[in-house]
DNA sequence: TAGAGCCTGGACAACGTTGTCAGCCTCGGG
DNA sequence: CCCGAGGCTGACAACGTTGTCCAGGCTCTA
């Protein structure tokens, strides 16, 4: 019996069909298919059989077939670094709102930095047919993505702008807000300003040491090599360099921390010293203003970002948008006191 | 031309199928199917040919049809509260990395503690045909979901049981977690101990409250209506409730904090106040060994939680499970200074 | 050298839905 | 009383893929 065997193999629990409640309904397939869809053009007493069938049976329409036909998913697909840092929650929240404003559901997935990773899941997100995909790189390289962009399907690149492709992307003024992070120390006092980021090959991270770098030089303060640590990311070795820049021979007086990661362990290392040292963060953290001192920050509005970047995704499935653009928001100063103390040498 | 047509009306931008690559390639369908899905039986000639013209023309397979064939759809839906909340960041997270070990896409959706938005995700992903669904429920009613359960659709519900359906829960010991931190605040010497707490009929909520009974009670000590403010869950007034026990005629020297979110408020309070008071949490919080003093928790795994009721999906999927259970996972006590100050009259 | 068996490739149906279109029935007007 | 219009309804094909099954060509052995 090639039938039973057919069914136990690509089935497993048997769903009602349209077919199995217009049998029971006494109409026909299209019939039910017009009430499930909320068409006019039915009968209220039809319409009322048919509704009777459905929950009888505990129909459910199959979705996928009628992806199959519509050729639309209403689905839009989310690829982050890492869903557990607190930046990403609050942004993946804001991109949620937007997608079910929009009738659409939202399929995300983490990349946990990998480049491989990452075009993995953007294409097994392309074979489900995602409408969009609105993602924050990991790799620098994304004409595997031409194709997609080339049928349509809508892309918006978030906190780090696309590489060697054309598309739109929404991103903090990492520049900006480094600057006048830094600037903020100098203007209170200091001069030996030392600086823990990622890997410049990270844009936000390269934006950002540009940002210190021109704060340092407009204020023509030389920047000594001994206060700079690019690409240490693990807390074991931020705490090292930190440690070494506020005892070397030129100690600083003050840190700028690249990122959230890195201003939690600085806030660590700071705490065990006996010298009081300045520090400004890029990314708020939570209770930073209950700590002893409260925790100077450039805080990004994550969930402006997401908002932003995904209403962008919407209109250009309306078609109502034409050339890539990249759209830079603000960062915004919070002083909390940890970032106002004056030099202590 | 009712051809073109269609093909406006129901596409947009014309994605290859595989009968494009085989009319390219010059072979049969089947043949393509069978090289896209590394299936035996193909010549590595004719795999050469085939796969050229797949990357000449961008091919990318078109899930939705596959999942129609085959009936499963490799992905699973989680359904919590809030992404924003930094409890559910690393579940959703840990949750993700047990579905790509099964090789199936996470979708998810926020249903903001309102069980009509609940119901109407989990029934999204229903029609979606997700395989499985991890829930963190809203609601107390979950009978809608009885046609997905007994058409297969694995579940399982997380931090609190369903309502009203035998399904699967994973949860931490509530119970238990309360009253082992509320003991830990009467063995440091309180005896008027407050508990600031979400609304009892949250499952969750009504556990902690049980837990702060039992270990007063067990202490033989009466509890005055006015130490308990059930149901605050916004930040103004878990702030009016907090002042008013430390303030009333019969004042407590210590307080119990239902979640994370009364946890950082009520923090907020106490670092106004001159009278030093003990707190424990429940739910960790971030950089609560930095504050003054550390914040003494009951700390939930998170991560562990969501790992733990993903694998009990996937093995209710692979059909080595039979019956509906409870898995309830401990808590753990962190001591960090809060918890331990003395009673201060 | 013939027959058996294997390997490769392709034709075809089916998955569950929706768009198209044609047929039926009813109702109103001439 | 008949005809046309318009409202309901259902038959059918198509969406893109995969499972089944068969044909044809090859190799290997007796």
């Amino acid at each position: 019996m090639p039938q039973t065997h057919l069914r136990s193999a690509t089935r497993y629990g048997n769903r009602p069909t349209m077919k199995d409640v217009a049998a029971r309904a006494g109409v026909g397939l299209k019939t039910v298919s017009r009430v499930v869809n909320g068409e006019p053009g039915v009968t209220p007493e039809t319409e009322r059989r048919v509704q009777e069938a459905i929950d009888a049976l505990g129909f459910r329409r199959n979705d996928s077939a009628r992806v199959l036909r519509k050729g639309r998913t209403a689905s839009i697909g989310l690829v982050l670094e890492d869903l557990a840092d607190p930046f990403y929650g609050p942004l993946s929240r804001s991109v949620e709102e937007v997608a079910r404003a929009h009738g659409a559901l939202l399929i995300n997935g983490s990349s946990a930095e990998d480049p491989e990773r990452e075009q993995e899941l953007v294409l097994a997100l392309c074979a489900r047919r995602v409408d969009g995909l609105v993602v924050i790189p990991a790799g620098d390289d994304h004409r595997y993505l031409e194709p997609e962009l080339k049928a349509g399907v809508a892309t918006v690149f978030v906190d780090r702008p696309a590489g060697r492709i054309d598309a739109d992307v929404v991103l903090s003024d990492n520049f900006g807000g480094a600057r006048d992070g830094v600037a903020h120390l100098i203007a209170h006092g200091h001069r030996r300003i030392g600086f823990i980021g990622d890997m410049p090959r990270i844009h936000t991270a390269a934006e950002r040491l540009r940002g210190y770098r021109a704060a340092m030089e407009d204020a023509g303060i030389p920047v000594a090599d001994s206060w700079m640590s690019l690409g240490v990311t693990d807390p074991e070795r931020v705490r090292r360099a930190a440690e070494e820049m506020l005892s070397g021979p030129d100690p600083v007086t003050a840190v700028f921390a690249g990122n959230n990661r890195v201003t939690v362990t600085v806030i660590r290392v700071l705490a065990e010293q006996t010298r009081r040292v300045a520090l400004v963060g890029f990314d708020d953290i939570e209770l930073a203003d209950l700590l002893q001192p409260g925790v100077t920050v450039v805080a990004q509005d994550a969930a402006e970002i997401g908002r932003t970047a995904a209403e962008r995704l919407f209109r250009q499935l309306d078609g109502t948008l034409a050339t890539p653009e990249r759209i830079e928001l603000p960062t915004r100063l919070i002083t909390r006191g940890s970032g106002e103390l004056p030099p202590a040498d």
